[in-house]
DNA sequence: AGGTTATTTTTTGTAAAAAATTTAAAATGG
DNA sequence: CCATTTTAAATTTTTTACAAAAAATAACCT
């Protein structure tokens, strides 16, 4: 462990702790299924206990870690065809939001995703574009768009579709063709053609599965 | 408070106290909106803070709660409209479910869901019709055709849609229909009919929106 | 070896201190 | 004198340190 962070901006110990655990588990620093002792973590962050159970019920409602009554904390084991599933999910769920977006997004909402766009496509034309940027602008995007969607539940659910794959896979997609999903998209919605915005997030999603898997697969051979 | 349950078969006093919570909740003993205080709650049950905290976090996380930081937690404000939104979010992954089920379900599910539904059905012809039990059997069928859909994350979806209404609303559709859905549900699963498993679980759980509109809104007039 | 009883380790719960927020009261300035 | 800001008090949340309970591990004894 042995965080050098310098720990502010956090309004709690709790939270912190979460966003620590969370980084090392993206980081692919635990291995699945291996077992988190809280009185060892706490000690490594120089915490007492209770922050940082909170942190790990915080991470075990995220399904990144599994928590057994009076038996520990252990890592979810996310194995590569759960990584996959969470896109067949995303797909799901997103497009469905999608379609419910063109029904009722408001004009101000359409303001907000051609700024956004905006951004994320300056910062993609850049000679060495800012991976952590468009990571952000890319969530900040979509998520103008489940807000639209004016489904509470069913945002919360793709939240946690989001959340739930432990290691990061942003950046498969070609910056060029997410932008022009992206682009494909605001004129979905602008339009109030839900089919169409249906059709065009489900395969935007579905094309980022597809790669996923064809690194994956080329991984796997080496 | 002053619950006068046994409070045994709890592994934790944490389950507990979240059980407790959930059931005050579910009966509607907390306006929307109101301030739950963590220290009185723990002084009403007996218990120190700490379990009630995580009972509190539990039910946050199923969206029941809101917790802000430093500042306490309140009744989530689930309106009408929310509880509509429920039913909406429900027929879209639920729908989707049952579709992948359709593709990968087993003749060991089939011959569950086949047990299980005749139990419903003895259940539902009673005299006099056990409507804990037949929650209880309801819930075990839809969710074994969740569970052979084969995607964790879906699931787990599923079960926060299930968790996130805080009123209890089994029983508004009529058993003679939820009986006819689930024999068309096993048909459609057995014969690996997709659309069909899709279209049958969206009218099931959309039948049950469209009954509980009227409901509230008979309801609203009075 | 097999099984039972200590020992140790780890999780869970308690009580109270510390930090932050809200509420109330006092002071300040127009 | 009233409104606004400051200061102080009282709640409430968050954290700590430690005790109790449960599980895992080691030791022991036929």
């Amino acid at each position: 462990m042995a965080e050098k962070e310098p720990a502010p901006r956090f309004q709690t110990k709790s939270a912190y702790a979460a966003s620590v655990l969370r980084r090392a588990l993206a980081e692919g620093r635990y291995a699945a299924g291996e077992r988190l002792m809280a009185t060892q973590l706490a000690r490594d962050l120089g915490f007492s206990m209770t922050p940082v159970r909170e942190a790990l019920m915080q991470l075990a409602n995220d399904g990144l870690l599994e928590i057994a009554p009076h038996r520990g904390v252990r890592v979810a084991d996310i194995a590569d065809d759960d990584l996959v599933d969470t896109y067949v999910v995303r797909a799901i769920v997103e497009s469905a939001a999608a379609r419910l977006a063109a029904a009722r997004i408001r004009p101000e909402e359409i303001a907000q995703l051609r700024r956004v766009h905006r951004q994320f496509v300056d910062a993609a034309s850049a000679r060495d574009p800012d991976v952590a940027r468009l990571r952000e602008l890319n969530e900040e995007f979509h998520f103008i768009i489940y807000a639209a969607a004016g489904s509470p539940l069913l945002r919360r659910m793709i939240r946690t579709a989001w959340t739930s794959s432990p290691r990061d896979t942003f950046g498969v997609l070609p910056l060029k063709t997410a932008r022009d999903d992206h682009g494909a998209l605001i004129e979905a919605l602008e339009t109030r053609d839900g089919d169409r915005a249906e059709d065009v997030m489900r395969e935007h999603i579905e094309e980022s599965a597809k790669l996923l898997r064809l690194f994956k697969k080329s991984k796997r051979k080496h």
